[in-house]
DNA sequence: CAAAAAATTTCAAACGTTTGCAAATGCCAT
DNA sequence: ATGGCATTTGCAAACGTTTGAAATTTTTTG
């Protein structure tokens, strides 16, 4: 690895001060134009690069951001992703993405390694582990440093910093709403891994959608996946195995509603014909596949835009301010394709 | 934001040195044990976390490495970056990944960025429009500072360095192949953008399979698409269109291959029926959707893991060392669906 | 030509940590 | 008391950069 060409360097090779070099290059108005060319082209010569690491600890400004996500492999988390990067990159800040894998240990890791880069905000989804676990000293060590926190999509209740999530009660309601309005009346729901704020809150506007139209809770109909499609496989085959199997399936996202559709269609029954489907995260493939899927849209993207805003509008306010906890709900909205189309029989 | 504690601030707590502080903290043998344990509760105490950057600084290393990808948003890209991430993250690395949304600029900048941040190894997947401009200015700067530079997937072709690919040209014959032999002889091929490495080999796999089995190669039947699945509507529409439209369509991925189908259902056509459809990735989804698609897998996992194995390895045979370029071509595999299924015709 | 003014350059400290070497302290035996 | 040794602590430099203030050089002016 070749040592890079420091300030040093140049103001040796120069015989001057490295505050000449430093001045020279950043175009302070005192130095001579002269110096300044000759310096300028001289380090462009030689590639010099100044280094940011010395800087952010002169200046105790990192331009970095840490967030830290269960996973990218999938289009919501990935969209949020792109959302703070669209309004932190022209910032000059750059991002420390961390994957925990829905593990508490890498998750405590992550924060801890984050804050040790002196990092000057961090972007969270909490784990399903973590909600599982119950701890957060983690999160209490961010609070401390009080530097801007931000929960994404997935947070821990009742912790106070800030959040931006979407309107997942409300997401939920309207799409077995509306698959109470098409004429269902035994709906399923593939629910999410328990004790996770954003399936709970799903879970919720499904049951109270039940009781608003006085449809009855049938704890049969209630059945856990991980988000992932695989995971729907085995609950909704007994599913289909009941006595009285449901006529329509809500997803928790559009995942499981995938296989869902794959083991209904696989017993030759037909979408939404036999047994309407709907999900949740509008994500791209939804609109294509055949039926083409019903899904609650969740704005991923403007999660991530809004929570940056939140970091960018914390740095306007210039300095030595406290972070002051700030809470978004974005809403979510229902689109509705083949999968619950009133009445037809697609398949 | 508080500002952190520092060793210092301890000494100055404790009447000691800096250096004693930093000792005792790191159980160095000669620090006397009532000391060290007396200095380690109260730095526990008062939440001392060591500053990474002033250590970066010191030691040279910033166990760091970049990652510039064109998107996120998509299954194979995240999952590389989880293979990286499965093989750094127990040596202590951090990622930082940078998303160029196919821009050229954005890319150059990002390196430019990384470089400065002094990152102990760059991992690139080009972006198209750096494909289109021919520059590559912004790669020789990193193989000046020769620290380690290895293409992830898509690389730029005879640019020394390390490169961890798929057998892209055998993935695509073997999908083309196997139409072929399923009885189709006018086989379209949805391209990717021109002049990128891995779309050039698909459709060089697409045209030598052709000309194996003595098919005409009809410029009518290739057309242009750039990855996503919007992108497919339009070239298919245009082929359902064609006079004596196609008996098969090879998209350059599964999105576009979704897209595809999408516009052959709609026209009332029956897959594979009278259009077989191959796609490319092998993304989970291919196997649920309906009909299950045909595709070439590609290992993105592996290609992350061997990726930063490369890199490990180089860390290992320690230092002074160049860094070597070493190639590494992961073989494809043709995972055969219903989309394709022999004579059948499922819809 | 000297003195004042302006232009340019250098000094030194700072950011937080580690580490080789020197210094100090304590203890024991003489 | 003194020398010798072991244990423990402190000093100072280093990493690369910036920046206020001081020092130097150059230019202008009377």
């Amino acid at each position: 690895m070749n040592k890079p060409v420091t300030i040093k360097d140049i103001a040796k090779k120069f015989k001057c001060s490295p505050s000449t070099v430093s001045r020279a290059l950043n175009n302070h108005p005192s130095i001579n134009e002269d110096t300044r060319r000759n310096l300028q082209e001289y380090a462009q010569k030689v590639g010099y690069q100044r280094n940011q690491v010395s800087l952010s600890l002169l200046n105790k400004k990192t331009a970095t951001i840490g967030v830290i996500v269960p996973t990218i492999n999938n289009y919501h988390e990935s969209a949020i992703i792109e959302g703070i990067e669209a309004v932190l990159q022209p910032l000059g800040y750059t991002l420390n993405i961390c994957v925990t894998n829905e593990q508490y240990l890498l998750e405590s890791e992550y924060v801890d390694k984050l804050l040790s880069n002196r990092v000057e905000g961090i972007f969270l989804s909490v784990s399903q582990e973590t909600y599982d676990s119950g701890h957060y000293e983690h999160l209490e060590q961010i609070k401390k440093r009080s530097i801007p926190f931000i929960f994404i999509d997935r947070e821990y209740e009742g912790f106070a910093t800030g959040s931006v999530i979407i309107d997942d009660y409300h997401g939920a309601f309207s799409a077995v709403e509306h698959l109470v309005k098409i004429g269902r009346r035994r709906i399923a729901h593939l629910k999410g891994p328990n004790g996770m704020a954003v399936a709970e809150e799903r879970l919720r506007g499904y049951v109270e959608c039940l009781k608003k139209y006085d449809l009855p809770v049938d704890e049969q109909l209630i059945l856990n996946t991980n988000f992932k499609v695989e995971s729907a496989i085995e609950p909704v085959t007994k599913l289909m195995n009941l006595a009285e199997p449901p006529d329509a399936v809500f997803g928790v996202n559009d995942q499981v509603a995938i296989g869902a559709m794959k083991v209904i269609r696989d017993r030759g029954l037909s979408i939404p014909g036999d047994i309407a489907v709907a999900g949740f995260d509008n994500s791209p493939i939804s609109a294509y596949i055949y039926p083409s899927l019903t899904s609650v849209a969740r704005p991923g993207r403007q999660i991530g835009i809004e929570a940056a805003k939140i970091f960018a509008d914390y740095l306007q306010q210039s300095s030595g301010k406290e972070f002051s906890s700030k809470h978004i709900v974005l809403p979510s909205e229902l689109i509705v394709r083949e999968s619950t189309m009133y009445g037809g029989g697609l398949i």
